[in-house]
DNA sequence: TTTCTATATGTTATATTATAACATTATCAT
DNA sequence: ATGATAATGTTATAATATAACATATAGAAA
């Protein structure tokens, strides 16, 4: 693993989003919904809430394995499905990886700063990003469905002290 | 295979970048680096840029060893590496699937327009949006390296004829 | 309540993507 | 020529993801 350091604003589990509250508001969102957040989502959700870095697909299973269950692969991957279509995660595409969306209602239009050195994830939603692609998409005659922001490099903590 | 309709401007065969100058261009640009662009890296290239849609690794495999060559994943993954290292070409992470680099010598600030319907994929370089995300990184006191925008949707011709 | 239907989960197998590890060969500077 | 470095060959396997079908459960309709 590489080195974990402090982490930065965002899923900073002192700062940011508590567990709990990430999971109450998912309960929220879903049955104003009418989807089912059932106790296997639900456990996905918080596993994934509980890391503070991107989690690989296998990484939860083994999580949710830890205790004795039998879980299999698909079991989490449409758990993962899920959680995805109801913006409740996002997967880091570059990561192969999932995190809790802090902003399930505006799941869109995520920007991901990832610090290749502490592994953290910083979720942003920038007006001015958002315009300037549409921007661009609009000069290309192009439908912006589904952007996906991942910006690698190295948050404040880790190339302060380098 | 989804339907494939006609290209959007950035990868289309007859109005975008020849294979033979993408060659030329990586041969110069390699030749200029003291890089060895070999046989067998200049093919996958070749391969790569034959085609309008990313390729996936083992797509190009299968397309190497169309004539009856007996070669193996690391061969193609080692050729992509270089290729990668060198900007010659990019990685669509959400496709898993590799594309022709139409601005190598910038290969950074990419940002990619994906069309989900016909799969072609165009290359824009947008001063807006990297300065955008300057800012924003800025303000979150991130350091970019390594951004990843790769924007899903419809392009002009796929969603004009719906 | 019972029955039906849709949704969710369990289970087994396998597909797809990617890399580790080590052997061999080619290139190039000396 | 010789030796060092880089490139390629080869075998095996790791890591990620899904297909296909069986079973169970929740909620709607009778």
């Amino acid at each position: 693993m590489t080195s974990m350091k402090k982490n930065f604003p965002g899923r900073d589990h002192e700062h940011g989003v508590s567990v709990e509250s990430a999971l109450e508001q998912a309960e929220a969102l879903c049955r104003e919904r009418g989807a089912r957040l059932t106790p296997l989502r639900r456990r996905v959700l918080e596993i994934i809430w509980e890391s503070h870095t991107p989690m690989g697909a296998y990484d939860v299973l083994e999580r949710m394995n830890a205790e004795g269950e039998r879980n299999a692969p698909p079991t989490v991957y449409r758990a993962l499905d899920f959680l995805l279509k109801h913006g409740l995660i996002h997967r880091i595409e570059s990561q192969k990886a999932f995190v809790g969306c802090a902003m399930s209602m505006d799941a869109h239009n995520a920007l991901f700063f990832i610090c290749r050195d502490c592994g953290n994830v910083a979720e942003t939603h920038s007006e001015e990003i958002g315009e300037a692609i549409e921007a661009s998409a609009t000069r290309a005659g192009f439908l912006v469905e589904t952007p996906v922001m991942e910006i690698s490099g190295r948050c404040k903590e880790c190339h302060d002290d380098e």
